[in-house]
DNA sequence: ATAAAAAGTGATTAATCACTCACTTTATTG
DNA sequence: CAATAAAGTGAGTGATTAATCACTTTTTAT
């Protein structure tokens, strides 16, 4: 049954997303990540120096597939309005699909014991908002923008409609469509930069 | 030193707000709560019969303090949009007081841990958002807002935005402003809604 | 003043969990 | 086919912490 390290590595990270998805950061505990892939609970220690490692390399791997998911939204030669409504889309539908996401990032367990991972945490969002304000300017710039728009304001506000969404979908259990908010979410975001 | 029980109460929901601001939910141990108030830890169960009982409470409360600032917004017969502006503001100022509210909402160890707390918090959201809305009617009504807005929708949003924006308040340590974010958030709802 | 009720406490318990270690099994390679 | 490295494990340890309980002190009411 002995995996290669790096294989062993995923699965760890794949299964705690799982777990944090379905039952919250405070139950992802080595013991139930062990069980989930079918090894002893002391062979986590094998791959991982510390619990707080493991939740480092997964948020880091959703950073990466987040950023890959959004990448030519960032860069592609379509309407920088097009593109900010492809980016809300697809972030939404990023975060349906790895519910582990919110759940990591809005525990307190991670911003108040683990000063390493908040600050991967603000680094991640002042990234997040950085591009979002470039693609805001081009907007500006092209004309489908108000003139008079802060660009990093504006991309700030976008940040936290979507945040506040996904925490409020957080809350309540995940019972309705995350992507579905999409369009009137865009509707909404579209006139208050028009 | 024997207080009467309301009033020792009203000290460990105190108490619990203030660790809850400092050090986050986690850190409010019934030992760290007894320390601050000068008594043992097992006098905390005195006049609480679990731990979750306290941060019920303590909502509860949060939730009764807010109401009562947002009061005359919901009902004073200013013109809608100048309430909701001042919504937005005294909400902002409310929260910039009692850092603990977010701290407590945004915890795992409330939505996973306890299905009655968070059902306590669904309700009190739920409510936020259906005034909100009654007051975006009455601003559709007297054409201070567009005519095709869905209330409901926009206070959904609106109620993002804000929990969005404490949320990011939160993770970057309450670092920034949060009162002076008011002005720029109003401008932006503003120009969504008008 | 005194009985009863209320508030408070020190000591303990039982559960949970990250993490360690001495040791075994499995895979790799010269 | 050894020899060596890599992966895995069972049995702990120590720290933390909510909750209990038998008992003491303080407050209240008659």
């Amino acid at each position: 049954m002995g995996k290669p390290h790096q294989q062993r590595k995923q699965e760890i990270i794949q299964s705690t997303l799982a777990l944090a998805a379905e039952l919250g950061v405070k139950k992802v505990t080595t013991q139930a990540i062990a069980d989930r892939i079918g090894v002893a609970q002391a062979t986590i220690f094998r791959h991982f120096k510390t619990r707080d490692a493991i939740f480092a390399e997964a948020i880091a791997w959703l950073a990466d597939q987040l950023f890959l998911v959004l990448s030519n939204c960032f860069q592609s030669q379509q309407d920088a309005d097009q593109r900010l409504q492809q980016l809300v889309h697809r972030q939404l539908q990023f975060i349906s699909e790895h519910k582990g996401l919110p759940r990591l990032l809005f525990s307190d367990r991670l911003h108040l014991e683990s000063p390493a991972l908040k600050q991967a945490v603000q680094t991640i969002m002042q990234h997040y908002t950085r591009e979002v304000a470039k693609l805001i300017e081009e907007g500006v710039d092209s004309g489908h923008f108000r003139q008079d728009l802060d660009a990093m304001q504006s991309a700030g506000f976008i940040a936290a409609l979507i945040q506040g969404l996904v925490m409020r979908w957080s809350i309540f259990n995940f019972d309705f469509d995350l992507e579905q908010e999409a369009k009137p979410l865009w509707d909404f975001i579209d006139s208050a930069l028009r």
